[in-house]
RNA sequence: CGGAGCGUAGCUCAGCCUGGUAGAGCAUUAGCUUUGGGAGCUAAGGGCCGUUGGUUCGAAUCCAGCCGCUCCGACCA
């Protein structure tokens, strides 16, 4: 069968690459790790901030900038902090290059006094204006979100989930008491889970991380952690509570209604264009790309099938009028997003170009769809039946009426899908070492997806030690979810008595 | 940074083992045909065969270095 990509899902890795180059949304660059964004991959991070924007804004948060540069001693600050930067930070030494032995070069008299790191994690930066910006108990919660990009020099770049530079979005507050910070946390978590479950319908696993897996700085993080098509965990988005730590290492103090000086609790959480791998591993296919119509640039694409002949004047205004009506209805709170593709490229390309960007429902309209008010129309969940592709002719108007609660069923559809793989490889009951070995054991490309097991909650050394056991099967906790039973069987590590269920699995 | 693989036309790749004038399909351009959907025929354009050096009368092909990409590890949103 002729599919629009010619990788399948059994090569998730090829696959993957196959669908980013396919819906024509990213490329590498010239600098290792670090990707182009094309339009239609960029288009889908303009939906993700704009609709996490608002909801950031709506739950009392102000969007700042801050700068790019972050002095070297501001990192040094918090211990942990380096720890976990350290190995991956980009330095800016020079300020003026210079031609010495015909090779443009930094110039060695404009070396900087002190390094400039770019931010890989904003912080230190933003701690600096909080310990400036806060005086009294009166001017918190301080609740500053900003929109950057940022800079990890990792060593094995993968578009979208893992680049040297990455967009995201980055929440700082500062709070009079732990109670108060605890919670921000948890209002960000659950704007994640609830961002992620329905705006990209990507179900998620809410849940605090293992100590040993903690933001470099964090007294705790949470995370939501989705399942690609492969099985894996991909984490999709972080909160943390980061205590009196960077408050201490930065100074952030208030003074209560008592008069006391005070340190602030702090938090930090993000998303980042990784959102977007996440979504092509969910609801891609082996066409391409399916995206939720939530976050589709384009909700509907219409492709006039023209054949050079008088009757495509017809065929280009009766698209017109219908694109037209289109984009008077609104569907997820917004206009509906409708293009009508006049490129000149053959009809026949522009539909599996859209296919393979997975635009939620593409609309091909001919001479006789033009002269009978019909449109021929594709889904792009539900695009072929056996090997065939289903384009179902409909009257104008049934169409027009029914687009909304169209993409409102598509949206629908593409979670229940992705809810139903989650809910079904998520394996318990396993309550030993050699049952972990031997569901795990095998090839690398088998679908395992996670298992939830119980455990005894250790720390420190212990901890460490199940760590270096799961990483010879090369598996990771993800988290201990929030929705926690009563009571709980042994812990499988120790044998000691059960405190919580975590989540285990291979991940990105 | 370690292990594996790969760099040849815009794209996907063959040719390399066994050295002897640079190939195919798709895409592009032109003409004709076709017209409910990824069309057909004919013709044309398009390559420092990643890069530097070595071996050789002769290198895409053999050898070495370097650069880049992909996969597997270590790192990680």
């Amino acid at each position: 069968m002729q599919r629009a990509l010619n990788i399948a899902r059994d090569r998730f890795a090829d696959w993957y690459q196959a669908v980013v180059a396919g819906a024509d949304m990213a490329e590498s660059s010239p600098v290792r790790g670090a990707m182009v964004i094309k339009p239609w991959g960029y288009g889908v991070w303009e939906q993700i901030q704009a609709e996490l924007d608002r909801r950031i804004k709506a739950t009392g948060h102000e969007n700042c900038y801050f700068p790019l540069f972050i002095p070297l001693s501001f990192i040094a600050k918090e211990a942990d902090h380096v720890d976990g930067f350290a190995k991956e930070m980009a330095v800016v030494t020079h300020h003026r290059l210079k031609m010495i032995d015909g090779r443009l070069q930094p110039d060695p008299e404009a070396k900087l006094e002190e390094p400039l790191v770019v931010r890989p994690t904003s912080e230190t930066i933003i701690g600096d204006a909080f310990s400036r910006w806060i005086r009294s108990h009166r001017d918190l919660p301080l609740l500053i979100n900003q929109w950057a990009n940022v800079v990890r020099w990792e060593m094995r770049p993968r578009l979208f989930l893992r680049t040297t530079e990455f967009l995201w979005q980055e929440g700082h507050t500062a709070h009079a008491s732990e109670a108060e910070a605890v919670a921000e946390t948890a209002m960000a978590l659950e704007m994640y889970r609830s961002f992620a479950e329905d705006v990209l319908a990507m179900p998620v696993i809410a849940g605090e991380k293992p100590e040993n897996e903690r933001f470099p700085g964090a007294v705790a993080t949470w995370s939501i952690e989705a399942m690609m098509q492969d099985g894996k965990a991909l984490q999709a988005g972080t909160s943390h509570f980061l205590g009196t730590h960077f408050a201490e290492a930065q100074n952030i103090k208030f003074q209560d209604d008592a008069g006391t000086l005070t340190l602030c609790n702090t938090t930090s959480w993000g998303v980042s264009t990784r959102l977007i791998g996440g979504v092509i591993m969910t609801h891609g296919d082996d066409d391409g790309l399916r995206l939720p119509p939530a976050i589709a640039p384009r909700q509907i694409v219409v492709v006039p099938m023209l054949r050079d002949k008088p009757e495509d004047e017809h065929v280009m205004a009766y698209c017109e009028e219908l694109v037209k009506s289109l984009s008077k209805l609104s569907a997820f709170g917004q206009p509906l997003r409708v293009l009508l593709d006049n490129k000149k490229i053959k009809s026949a390309e522009k539909r599996w170009n859209w296919v393979r960007r997975g635009a939620p429902l593409i609309l091909e309209v001919g001479p006789r769809d033009a002269a009978g008010a019909n449109v021929s129309m594709m889904r792009r969940d539900d695009l072929r039946d056996g090997d065939k592709v289903k384009s179902v002719i409909k009257p104008r108007q049934d169409f027009l009426e029914n687009a909304v609660q169209l993409l409102t069923e598509i949206q629908a559809g593409l979670y229940a899908e992705a809810k139903a793989r989650l809910d079904a490889n998520i394996k318990t009951g396993i309550t030993d070492w050699a049952g972990v070995e031997n569901y795990f054991a095998g090839g690398d490309d088998d679908f395992k997806g996670w298992l939830r097991i119980s455990w005894s909650k250790p720390t420190g050394d212990a901890l460490e030690k199940i760590g270096a056991q799961l990483k010879a099967l090369k598996l990771t906790i993800r988290n201990a979810p929030l929705d926690q039973p009563e009571t709980f069987a042994k812990c499988l590590f120790t044998g000691a008595a059960g405190v919580e269920e975590i989540l285990i699995g291979r991940a990105y």
